[in-house]
Parts: C-alpha cells; structure tokens; sequence
DNA sequence: ATGAAAGCGCTAACAA
DNA sequence: TTGTTAGCGCTTTCAT
C-alpha cells in the first residue's frame, strides 16, 4: 500500500551473489538450471533472489548471439479490427504455451516502418518474427533481411519467397459468389479495397474468374474498389442502390468494408444479400441475409508457429512454404419478425 | 527476389569498423551522433553499415543500466474489443511521434501474467510501461516492483500508489440513466460484468446511487452482473424480456455486453431503450434507441504520454497522479423505416 | 559442486 | 578527430 515508486537501479546477479554469499556463476546455474547445484546453495539464492525481487537481465543474457531470448515478436499492420485482435490472442497464448513471450509492434501498413520494426525486434534479439506484410517493398529488400527467421502471416509478400501462412482467400471468395449465383442473384456488386496487393487481389481475381465462368462480366456501374474508410464503402453502396438498377446482392471484402456497406444498406432501407470475406460479431444484428467467410484463426495461428519453431530449430529444409488455409461459411438471416425484410 | 534466409549471425559492431577502416568507437559515434567525427570518416562508415544491412544490438546497448532504449511497453489485460485496438493504435503513434518503439504484450486478466511481463519488459530495459492493470495482487506487491516507470491506464489499480489516467465512468454511467430517468423510464435494466474491481465497480456504484437520488432502488430481477462473454448476457436480457414485467430500458457496461444485449432483444424482437459505458462501431445497426458513452482514447494517452515521459525523465514530482477524463455521449436513433420501432 | 576469468556487442572515459 | 581500454550483466569454459 505504501506507494513509494522509487527509480532504483536494478539488482544486478552480482548483488544477488553476495546476499546468498556464493559466486555470480551459482547464481547463473540455479536460475538457468544449467548445472546441478547443491541444494543448500540453491536455496539460498532462491531466497536472495526474491529477497531483492531479482531478474536476469534479458539484455545482458542475449548479448551474445546464438542464445534464446525466448521472445517472439509479431508485427500486424494495423490493429483495429476483430481479426487481428483475435490473432494477436490466438498467438499470445500459443507463445505462452511455448514458454516464449510474444511482443507485439504496429507497422501502420507501411513498408519503411515494417522494415524498421523488424530491424528492432531482431536488434532485440527476438528468436522469431510473426509478420503481417505491408506493402510498398518495391526494391525487393525484404529478402536481404535474412538476420531473425521470418514466417509472413495472413498476406503473401511480394519481393520475397519466404514461409507464408495464409487462408485461400480466392477459394472462399469464389465460393460467396458461386452460392450468391446459385441463389439467382445476377446484379451482383463488389465493394472492396485495394485490388493490386495481397489479399485484395486474390479475392479480386476469383470475382473476376467466377463471373467469367458464366459468362458475364462485371457491370462497371457495380464495382467500387480501393476503399480504405467505412464512410466511403457506406457512400459506394447507396449510390449504387439509388440508381436505376440495383444491385440485388453485394460482395464485401474486409469486415470494415461490411459495416460500411450495411449501413448503406440501412441508410436506404434496401433488400439486398450481402456476403463478405471477413468475419464481424454483430453480423447478428444485419437486417439483410448475410454470409461471412470463417477463417480458423488457431489454425493460422498453430501451422505458423509449427513453421517458426522449425525455422529456429533449424529442423526445416531450405526451402520455403506456402500453405493456403481452408475456410468456412457462417450465415446469418436476420429475424422474420423484424427489419426490412418483413417489408 | 532471391529467397535465400540463411541464418548468418548479424555483423557487429567491429565487422562496420574493420569494413570502413576505422574504430568501433568512430562507428559508435558515427550511430549515435554522439560527437563529431569527419566527413570522410562518417561517410565511409555509413556505407559500410549499408552494405551490412548492420543494426546495432539494442541488446547490447542497453546492457548498462540507465541508458534509454527509446522502446515503451504496454501491457493490455485483453486485446478483443474495439477500446483497446484504438488504444494501440494511439499510444504506438504517440510513441512514433516521441521517436520511441512501442512494444505490447497481454497480461489476459491474470495478476501473475502481469507482473510476469512487467519483469520481463524491465528486463529488456523498456523506458516506461503503460499498464492496464489486472486484477488479483492481493498481497499488494505491485508496489514493490519498482524498477520500472509504469503509468497505469483505464483501471484504477489495486493494492498500490501510482500514476493513474482513466475516464471518469461514474459520471459517465450517472449521465447515461439520469438519461434515461428523464425520458421517463422508470423499469431500467442493468446487466454488467464484474462490479467488485474497476471500473465496475465504479459503474455499479453510480448505478445504485442514481436509483437511490431518485429515491427508488433497483428491482433484484432487473439486475444480472458478473457476465464475462457475451451469450450469457443474451440470456439474462432474453429472460428479463420474457418476465411478467419487462425492463422499459437496460443498462450496459462493456461492449462485448452490449452486443450480447443486443442480440437478446433483436432475438424477443423487443423494444427497449439501450445504453452502454462503452462504443462499438456497429451501433447503427442497432434495432432500437442506443447511447454510449463516447471516450476520447486520443485524451486518455496524450495525458498518459505526458506522465510517463515526467517521470522516466524525472521531472515530475514523487507524488503519483490520478486523472479522470470527461466522457461524450453518443445517440444512435434507429432509421424509422426499419426495425421493431414501427411495430 | 564451485569459483575465477574470458568474452558477448557496445559505450564512454581517457589519451593521443 | 581518432583509437585504446575498461566495464555494463551475464554465460561459459576451464580449473579446482
């Protein structure tokens, strides 16, 4: 209760050594249980050790290169969405099952600040780095960062040819649409962010594909892409369901781009299917019929840290891999008894 | 483009100088612009670090007690809400702006985890820690571990003195039912999570004591606390919406619970007011009368900003701060040609 | 089982 | 302006 946050130094092994009146390398062995100690000893700097609340420097300890810090790193580019915040759980836990402890860094989507966070993390000596790539890395320097083993995560990273952990994004997107035509939808219109980087154009590429499939081919009027903002995606889905033929069913991309599309479609009291890439927790309250994609964020998450571990372990061959993630389907129908839908 | 990530042990800080021709302190300086060195020198040096693709060991830089890391750490009790990825967001931009690396961890509501990661950032030799504090120090030893310069944030921690910055939720939970009070409610539900620790408890507490100024007090079936996902605070309002006497408007805390609220009543397709102490961002999905309680996250970690670095420079006093910030109100009235609201 | 001592990468005090 | 050297906290031979 006495709230003294005094700034003194940190006990060094040293300190702890003369309290327990043995040498620093005693201290060393017991705390790392690198070498058998007699008990008597071992005790006694247990006991100095919480007297002074001591920890091993991790700084110190992983001066040296070749040693584990047992700390693993993760870099996502952005944070404010249910997808990565589950993610970065999912991996938290993994790492504590692991005995490592995760740390976590923003690179806000760009190039320079995920080169310099890497830099950081490694300079730190993480043992391994999880990294949701950014794009921009034009000159192709993400391969000469070979210092800390890499395994990219959720996005597949141009310039470089590394492990990569993925879902099939192409796969599920073809599928929202196959089913939406399935349904009879023929206007179908897509809402979705940027379409030339990793995974917006893969998502991209099956709409294009599957509509080619049968036939057809994207009304222009129906396709709004590169869309960073909700507000923006909101303004796409209401111009486009004013005009004098509508959409009969959108497709989303980034749960981001969801809400924005649902409230168009709230705003304009429309009856239109809506499906998207990405998963959000309110889908309940959609007043329209809603399809989401399900990505297993544990699966990601333990193929992943199987890929880093071996990395670090050094037990995986040289060459890299790529492994594309199965997905599901959730579906949501709003309530009958409430919303447009009953008219 | 060549894949090639060999294990190569980084360059030190030797490798630099014996490249460039000259000492490893010219190299030091020439890092840390610590003193002038000559143009020739300097530029030889640079170019050898670009060539190394050479980082200095944050490692071993820090080794010595008392140098700056330029890195902060923050420690959040759980990652999966909408609240805390914008405190992400907003503290790794504030610590870009003051040239420093922010690094996260998760505590996931447990008091050893957090003093586990307090250790273990102090180790690194972070500058200073943010920390939203968990519950369960019982024996009150947070306030022996001092070796670090910690700004708690949100929560008011337990079982020690320190510098504190959080909203003022009483109040904000106060204004909320006044609201509600006013608009003549007079059955008001209230379903919450945990109300013995904060910010709970404070919530709570300003639940009762509204109910009590208004002489009246809250109705046992009206009141269900202690729920920690969202399904169960469904039930609770599904079985409140079923009574004899259904609640004319509920009271939330967090935004998990708002959401299972919300499912309840768009489940008992029930027209009820709602408010909550907290934002989600899908809220104009929201089938009936909703306010929340609008916190300005930008407020909460520029001031947090401000203690922290006072402190870790020593510049502010010994006596710890504790700050309420003031809150903002946000109504979200559901379109009239949707929803239950037309009947 | 234990201690003394060298060395990890780096910075800073001291010489030159 | 530059190099040499001691030392940061810790681990790890190498003796004992």
């Amino acid at each position: 209760m006495s709230g003294r946050n005094i700034q003194r130094k940190p006990p060094t092994i040293k300190d702890v050594a003369a309290l327990a009146g043995v040498s620093m390398s005693t201290v060393s062995r017991v705390l790392n249980g690198t070498a058998v100690v007699s008990g008597d000893a071992a005790e006694r700097v247990r006991r100095a050790v919480t007297q002074l609340d001591f920890v091993l420097s991790a700084s110190a300890r992983t001066v040296r290169p070749g040693v584990r810090s047992m700390t693993w790193g993760l870099l996502v580019d952005a944070v404010e969405s249910h997808y990565f915040s589950t993610l970065i759980a999912e991996l938290d836990r993994a790492a504590q099952d692991h005995g490592s402890t995760l740390m976590v860094s923003v690179t806000q989507k760009e190039w320079v600040r995920e080169r310099h966070l890497i830099k950081e993390m490694s300079s730190r000596r993480v043992d391994g780095l999880f990294v949701v790539p950014a794009n921009g890395d034009v000159l192709g320097e993400r391969s000469r960062m070979s210092s800390v083993p890499i395994v990219y995560v959720d996005r597949i990273p141009s310039g470089v040819v590394a492990d990569v952990v993925t879902f099939d994004y192409y796969r599920a997107m073809a599928d929202l649409i196959e089913g939406l035509w399935a349904r009879g939808h023929r206007r179908i219109a897509f809402i979705g962010g940027e379409v030339d980087t990793d995974p917006g154009s893969r998502r991209y590429a099956a709409w294009n594909d599957i509509l080619a499939r049968h036939g057809t081919t994207a009304d222009p009027e129906l396709v709004s892409v590169g869309h960073l903002v909700a507000d923006t995606a909101t303004e796409a889905m209401v111009a486009m369901l004013r005009s004098d033929q509508p959409p009969t069913a959108v497709v989303t991309t980034t749960g981001l781009l969801l809400l924005g599309v649902l409230h168009g479609v709230v705003l304009e009291s429309a009856d239109v299917e809506v499906v998207c890439s990405e998963e959000i927790d309110a889908a309940f309250l959609s007043p329209v019929p809603l399809t989401m994609v399900a990505a297993d964020l544990s699966l990601l998450v333990s193929d992943a840290v199987e890929l880093l571990t071996a990395r670090i372990d050094g037990t995986s061959g040289t060459t890299p891999v790529t492994r594309l993630l199965p997905t599901g389907q959730i579906e949501v129908r709003p309530n009958p008894t409430m919303g447009v839908s009953l008219q």
